[in-house]
RNA sequence: GGGGGUGUAGUUCAGUCGGUUAGAACGCCGGCCUGUCAAGCCGGAGGUCGCGGGUUCGAGCCCCGUCGCUCCCGCCA
């Protein structure tokens, strides 16, 4: 009784042969007489047919099948009266005349249909076993693991070893919340979920294991995304003896590698780069989409004693340790054409970001002829009108969105009114993936909340060969150390990170001084990070790597919305699972065997 | 922690200015039907309007609270 093969595998070459196929009823079309029976597993659909005169007591089985009943059916595969091909199925050109049917299971009426588009997500997740029959689930899973596998494929030909790392390992300052694990054994003591594999793979590559690679759960407990999970997945590789091109040639061949099998085209290589500095200068953030053809223009210097006192104010601004106010502006070409209540809309979309307005003009004919429209022209003089003209390229027709503030707001708000025009117009263009690299991410930035310098990628980041100088630099001006570059690079795919990674600190000093600058005292760092100052010195390689988002790559390829739609078991924005009810209370002998008492009382469920 | 959206039949939705018995499509159940593939035709069942409270002669609709789902900010690489 074995399986001949797929349904979607029961194909012309088939002919005249009997075939045993196992699956569920996809859809059912009784007609009294013949009875047609869509037969579905992972790989697709094939028509079954029941025929009175063929066989009648199959056939009289056949009519109490019902959706999602799982058979095992036998028959003969011939080809389909002409005029009765369905060109929508691969299977189209065939059916099989069942002679043999076993009905393995039957199934309650369903919470809804699988072919049904818009199904609500909560009622998907609750029931997730069925909506993971859907093709659309199946195609999705599917392609996953084909990322998955040329992943595989391609770091192992490439001499990568693929090593399991702990997942009850300890908590760490820096970066997100942990998840936390308690000790039964130790009383009053956590383990933490790692929220990634970053300092053992430092330790492997130190042990001397070259190339690492792993697809490995990362957890972090922090509020949920469309495209943030608390577990999500990550392509984690390290290598000794490299710099950053190393790597990222290295990275770039993966990603061939992915692009050729699962979307079946090459990926056009090398991926062009940009500088941090360069991404913020023209798009405003640090993950760029560059299909989209707008730019951002910086009218700092051109606005610094205008009589526009918004501008002027927010030029003459030192923030807090000199981030320094900021004029941009973004022109839309054809812009003019937008009703007040869009704009109304757009400067509402700003404020999301700390913007305090948006300021426009509208270049109905040119300034000479008064032919400027907006609430803010009067305040200009005809050399900064020209000013604005020519930094721009602004041309009649166009509008012009100005963003005045701290160079972080500017940058953010402007960045993202620029992704917001690129989407709501339809302003995207060229390649449909677009790839591109950013290098050279400041290597600290200052968090004003609690005074201090946070690593902007990690703490074991190592800073430019030529911006070392300036941390070892006694006594050093902060505001040198704003400027100092790190050896981070970050992939970015369609406006989205879909990757980063750097080149490590595999010096001890270098290694304490970069803790040293995070505020971390030394003894903090022996408590917290000991293990891994010690292996630096004993005999650490240079060594770097890179990590990938494995949900947000598969979503972005696939066009999907959510990386929800690519795991087979996400949780809800509350971090729950509706299909197990996870997390969930637990009884008190189980508190009382970890030492724990929560202040927390149970609310009815 | 904050802002927005949303919750009505199994599913997707409609439901007027607060007014009589809450509708449609698909699905489901029964019948008819031998070439359909969104099968067709006839008939039928199916509702805690998320939950709790309030206003009102009267609430799916208004008010307060609460819960779930979702998008975003903060947070998070």
């Amino acid at each position: 009784m074995k399986r001949s093969g797929y349904c979607n595998e029961i194909r012309e070459h088939l002919l005249g042969q009997q075939v045993t196929l196992f699956g569920w009823v996809n859809s059912r079309r009784d007609h009294g007489g013949v009875i047609f029976i869509d037969l579905r597993d992972r790989s697709g659909l094939v028509q079954v047919v029941f025929n009175p005169e063929r066989q009648p007591e199959v056939h009289r089985q056949a009519h109490g099948l019902r959706n999602e009943y799982v058979l095992l059916v036998r028959g003969e595969v011939v080809l389909r009266p002409a005029e009765t091909e369905n060109p929508k199925l691969a299977t189209g050109k065939i059916e099989i005349l069942v002679d043999h049917l076993q009905l393995l299971n039957t199934a309650q009426q369903l919470p809804f249909q699988l072919d049904e588009e818009g199904v609500g997500e909560a009622t998907r997740l609750q029931y997730r076993f069925l909506d993971l029959r859907r093709l659309e689930m199946q195609r999705n899973l599917q392609f996953r693991h084909r990322v998955m596998q040329t992943t595989r494929r391609t770091l192992d030909e490439a001499g990568f070893l693929e090593i399991e790392t702990p997942m009850l390992t300890r908590s760490t300052p820096e970066g997100a919340r942990d998840y936390l694990v308690p000790s039964r054994v130790n009383p009053g003591q956590f383990y933490a979920l790692p929220q990634s594999p970053q300092l053992f793979k430092q330790l492997l590559m130190i042990a001397g294991y070259d190339r690492y690679f792993q697809i490995a759960r990362c957890f972090r407990d922090e509020d949920l995304r469309a495209d943030r999970q608390p577990e999500f997945t990550q392509i984690d590789l390290e290598m000794s003896f490299v710099e950053a091109e190393d790597v990222m040639a290295l990275a770039e061949s993966v990603m061939a590698a992915i692009f050729q099998e699962a979307v079946g085209s090459a990926l056009p290589l090398p991926i062009p780069r940009l500088t941090y500095k360069e991404a913020m200068a023209r798009y405003g953030l640090d993950a760029p989409d560059l299909r989209n053809p707008l730019q951002l223009v910086d009218l700092t210097e051109a606005m610094r004693h205008t009589a526009f006192s918004v501008f002027a104010q927010a030029v003459k601004q030192e923030g807090s340790r000199g981030e320094r106010g900021m004029v941009k502006a973004l022109r839309l070409p054809g812009g003019a054409q937008l009703t007040r209540k869009q704009i109304d809309e757009y400067t509402e979309f700003v404020k999301i970001y700390g913007a305090k307005g948006l300021a426009w003009i509208k270049l109905n004919g040119p300034w000479q002829e008064d032919g400027w429209q907006s609430p803010i022209v009067k305040f200009f003089t005809d050399a900064e009108k020209e000013a604005i003209r020519s930094a721009t390229a602004a041309e009649v027709g166009d509008i012009l969105f100005f963003g005045a503030d701290r160079a972080s707001i500017v940058n953010e708000s402007l960045g993202r009114l620029r992704v917001k025009l690129g989407k709501d117009l339809q302003l995207l263009q060229g390649n449909p993936f677009s790839f591109v690299w950013v290098t050279e991410f400041p290597l600290l930035d200052w968090d004003n909340e609690s005074r201090r310098h946070v690593a902007v990628h990690h703490p074991f980041t190592a800073p430019m060969v030529e911006d070392r100088g300036e941390l070892e630099r006694p006594g050093m001006e902060e505001r040198f150390l704003d400027e100092v570059r790190s050896q981070a690079y970050d992939l970015v795919l369609n406006g989205t990170e879909i990757g980063g990674g750097s080149i490590r600190i595999h010096d001890p000093q270098l290694q304490a001084r970069m803790l040293g600058l995070l505020g971390i005292a030394a003894e903090e760092a022996e408590e917290k990070f000991g293990f891994l100052l010690r292996a630096l010195d004993y005999g650490a390689p240079p060594h770097g790597g890179l990590a990938f988002g494995l949900d947000r790559l598969v979503a972005i390829l696939l066009g999907v919305e959510s990386i929800r739609d690519v795991i087979a078991f996400p949780k809800t924005q509350k971090a729950g699972c509706l299909l197990t009810q996870a997390p969930s209370y637990v009884d008190a002998l189980q508190l009382r065997e970890l030492y724990l008492r929560t202040t927390q009382v149970q609310k009815k469920e």
